[in-house]
RNA sequence: GUGGCUGUAGCUCAGUUGGUUAGAGCGCCUGACUGUGGCUCAGGAGGUCGUGGGUUCGAAACCCAUCAGCCACCCCA
């Protein structure tokens, strides 16, 4: 018989884990509401189209990541490696830009990228993140760009940069990268073989080699796409870095940072932390004008992050293995008293909103007082024959020690009173 | 996709140059205390040694393959 188990890359989430995740997810939608986002939900699945078309077709994404398939009816269809272009998707679908000039959207969902799994990085994960669809000012950027900061703020991570660019618009691209390759002309032999082949493919990707003597190459000779940017676009940064020093939010300009996906123009952005290891990224983002009049729509201007939830937690983690105490436990002794227990362990539950937890492993008294300790509930009940027999009931203060007996019928009562 | 390291009980890990019955600590269960937790003591359960092949009289250990995890490259969240 085969074992299964979950496929490489992907993980089971138990409860102590679950309770972190909850608390995250509940923050994340807690502030997203505050600063006026809505949620939305996509689908798991969209036509690969798109992700060809929003992500580039030279991205590693879309080259060699991407989970596809043809279904029954020969539709080509891919798990959602990204959530930028189906967040666009629908935006455009649902003409949403016709009913209201600026749309605030924000998500947490399930990812699915075909990559070699390791710390911080898995086949399925999960990302939260913000768009900002429809304002083309510098203002927006600051906020979406202090909706991440704030996030990792309140979640007191260490050692965190905000690096910070800007590409320019599309239109100067071609220009920049002219000039980019023939001033690399002469050293281009000296360079990695991946630097190289990326010469041809996505110049721009050039800046992100690691290899520290290309770094050294290109900061002899090559010019940064920062300089290249208009008027316009330099005056958008300035205000951009002017918003954000009077948020005193610290950044640092960093004219390497260009992003992996095709559909950022303008401000790019990072927030990095060192406590994360090699997948040091947080969550990264941008502005991406371009992209809705690619996917079919009319230009829109829109900047948003899209941030990793199982980063942010590892971040967080300081390996508590928390969970979340019962505030009864409760004990009972003998079948008579088990029925009426149920009955009672239920009332309580639905009448005065406890965390009611019941054995039912008919254990010893000795070990259900035992698992009540362990599990740190607040207050243990106790319903043996003697007790039902008075149609009393036990309730013993944990932390005390002290025990009262209670008429059945006042428990609810003195339960919410008493704790 | 490339390279390196690892895989023994629920968890953390021992296990000598291959040697017969695979260990510890923590956790779990039971009892001392016939119906009262945390402390102590005594007992107990729990293992296809990741999986499949091979070498050998004999493999947890050596070899090959495979799966999974970790680390780095790569990529990115």
């Amino acid at each position: 018989m085969q074992n299964f188990r979950t496929i490489k890359g992907t993980h089971d989430l138990l409860p102590n884990e679950l309770i972190i995740w909850r608390a995250v997810e509940n923050f994340i939608h807690n502030i997203m509401q505050q600063n006026g986002y809505g949620e939305i939900r996509t689908p798991a699945f969209e036509n690969t189209e798109l992700f060809v078309r929003g992500i580039g077709t030279d991205t590693d994404i879309v080259t060699k990541e991407m989970y596809s398939w043809t279904d029954q009816g020969g539709n080509t269809l891919t798990l959602k490696p990204e959530l930028t272009a189906p967040v666009a998707r629908a935006y455009l679908q649902h003409q949403m830009g016709n009913q209201n000039p600026i749309h605030r959207l924000y998500y947490i969902d399930a990812l699915f990228r075909r990559e070699r799994p390791q710390k911080g990085r898995q086949r399925q994960f999960h990302q939260f993140g913000a768009e900002a669809i429809g304002s083309p000012n510098p203002e927006q950027d600051a906020e979406i760009i202090a909706l991440a900061y704030n996030i990792y703020k309140k979640f007191n991570i260490q050692d965190m940069s905000v690096r910070l660019n800007s590409i320019g618009n599309a239109e100067i691209r071609p220009l920049y990268l002219e000039t980019l390759r023939s001033s690399i002309k002469k050293i281009e032999m000296e360079l990695c073989t991946t630097c190289q082949t990326r010469i041809e493919k996505n110049a721009l990707r050039l800046f992100d080699c690691k290899n520290p003597h290309c770094q050294e190459l290109l900061d002899q000779y090559a010019p940064f796409i920062y300089d290249s940017i208009s008027d316009d676009d330099r005056n958008h940064f300035e205000m951009l870095t002017r918003i954000l020093k009077e948020m005193e939010i610290p950044y640092f300009h960093d004219k390497k940072l260009v992003r992996g996906l095709d559909y950022y123009s303008h401000t790019t952005f990072e927030i990095t932390s060192s406590v994360l290891g090699a997948q040091d990224a947080l969550c990264g983002g941008g502005r991406y004008n371009g992209l809705i009049e690619q996917l079919g729509g009319k230009s829109t201007p829109a900047v948003g992050f899209a941030a990793g939830v199982e980063r942010l937690i590892l971040a967080i983690n300081k390996q508590n293995n928390l969970s979340i105490p019962p505030d009864i436990y409760f004990i009972h002794l003998g079948d008579e008293a088990t029925v009426t227990a149920s009955k009672i362990a239920n009332d309580l539950r639905l009448n005065c909103g406890k965390i009611v937890v019941m054995e039912t492993l008919r254990r010893s008294l000795k070990a259900q007082m035992r698992e009540a300790g362990r599990c740190g509930a607040n207050t243990t009940i106790i319903l043996g024959e003697k007790e039902l027999a008075e149609s009393k009931i036990i309730v013993k203060d944990m932390s005390t020690g002290n025990q009262n007996e209670v008429p059945i019928s006042e428990l609810s009562k003195f339960i919410s009173s008493n704790s």
